[in-house]
DNA sequence: CGTTCCAATCTTGTATGGAAGTCTGATCCG
DNA sequence: CGGATCAGACTTCCATACAAGATTGGAACG
């Protein structure tokens, strides 16, 4: 980490430490702490942490610190929603499918496999949202990828906030039955297949986070709910 | 303009400018003359330039300046095909559609028509383009919304640049032809138009301008192509 | 006349210092 | 003991200064 190679490479540490869930929504992001910690100026975190506002990734409270958004029950949905349509329409307007783009998923979900297995829950959490990123990329659309990418990054969080029930065993379950429908060339399967796959993902989400910003600490403390 | 009202109103000024086309891919935009436009120290333009490149709409030339991007062909197909893709989307996965939505949408094209109509080239670009991110805003999902404002602006600047001859009347139309599907509650046949619409645009386009970067000054100087 | 080289100038890149708002915790008062 | 007040220790915010690469125009040279 201690490689300043490029000059957004601290934008990479962070969305990257995001999809692993090493980071989580809420968590504060001090410019001084992040320019330390990289062993640069507070110049260049802070410009980091403007990249990252723009792309929606963090938010800044005026003199109060930066942090990770922590989107609403409401603002959830609308990333969950926002993912459908936008992969929906990519697999509907896809055009011509090399076999390799069904190679590199099938490679993908063989990692996405050996991560659960070996309980690797950092690399289950990145891999698992990466399918999409990799799809996408693979079709060969950086706008497109771009996109999703910055989309993925906040299903992450946001499946951590409203800890998300739904398995990762059946999350890949259901890219391998996308990556068959795509490698039979039934890209209206596909498109199907990853709407009710986001689908289950987004109803495994719980509204109980939300609505009682004491959570974390009432379950750290292991207190039953709502008795003060 | 002398009103810093917000942080990031430099931001929405320069966009604004972008979709009205007053302000086209290529052009420079420095650090110190947008601080001396906007009485503000250097430190805020370069944040609004850095937020602006983060939504990939400016890229900076190391030490040589800001500027406005110019999209590659290729790229601009992208671009093209990545608004195809999600406006589809978003259309497909309409789950209820109130008539207020089609009630704005109406009222943007009247908007639409008088522009064209008294020949004001900025607001019909603007609107033009705005049309879609109207749509969206619509249907009430903000996280869509800003991908296409965004999304919408680097195709306004595409246009300019591989001077699209689609008709304004003709889009003005296809604007009208999609709301009254929705109108109907047709939205397959919505997302066909859309679909279609975006396609006729993006066929609008002539390669011309992007295998030569003397072409802009060869036209303001009246010189036929290739004669040196 | 053509070419090379260099210095002046312009641009962004980066660090730093102080202004100003926000929170915390101690102190003071009733 | 309970509650208001205020000092301090944070934090971001913003401006400024200087570093350093890029460009340009002209001078020097063949």
């Amino acid at each position: 980490m201690q490689a300043p190679d490029t000059p957004d490479s601290i934008d990479r540490v962070i969305v990257d430490a995001i999809l692993a869930g090493r980071i989580t929504a809420g968590t504060r992001l001090g410019e001084q702490s992040l320019a330390t910690l990289f062993s640069v100026s507070r110049t260049m975190t802070r410009e980091a942490l403007i990249r990252l506002e723009a792309r929606g990734i963090v938010q800044v409270s005026s003199r109060r610190g930066w942090f990770v958004i922590k989107p609403s029950f409401e603002e959830a949905q609308e990333a969950f929603q926002a993912r459908q349509a936008i992969e929906m329409g990519i697999l509907m307007a896809v055009q011509r499918l090399g076999p390799e783009v069904v190679d590199k998923l099938r490679a993908h979900i063989v990692r996405e496999r050996a991560a659960i297995a070996s309980d690797d829950l950092e690399a289950r959490s990145f891999l698992l949202g990466d399918f999409h990123v990799c799809l996408v990329e693979a079709l060969g659309n950086r706008v497109l990828a771009d996109i999703l990418r910055d989309l993925t990054a906040r299903t992450v969080l946001i499946s951590a906030l409203y800890q998300s029930v739904h398995d990762a065993t059946a999350s890949c379950d259901e890219h391998e039955a996308i990556t068959n429908a795509l490698a039979g060339g039934d890209l209206k399967r596909a498109a199907d297949l990853m709407v009710s796959h986001i689908g289950n993902v987004e109803a495994g989400l719980t509204r109980a986070k939300d609505d009682d910003p004491l959570t974390n600490l009432r379950q750290a403390l292991k207190l039953s709910p709502r008795r003060e």
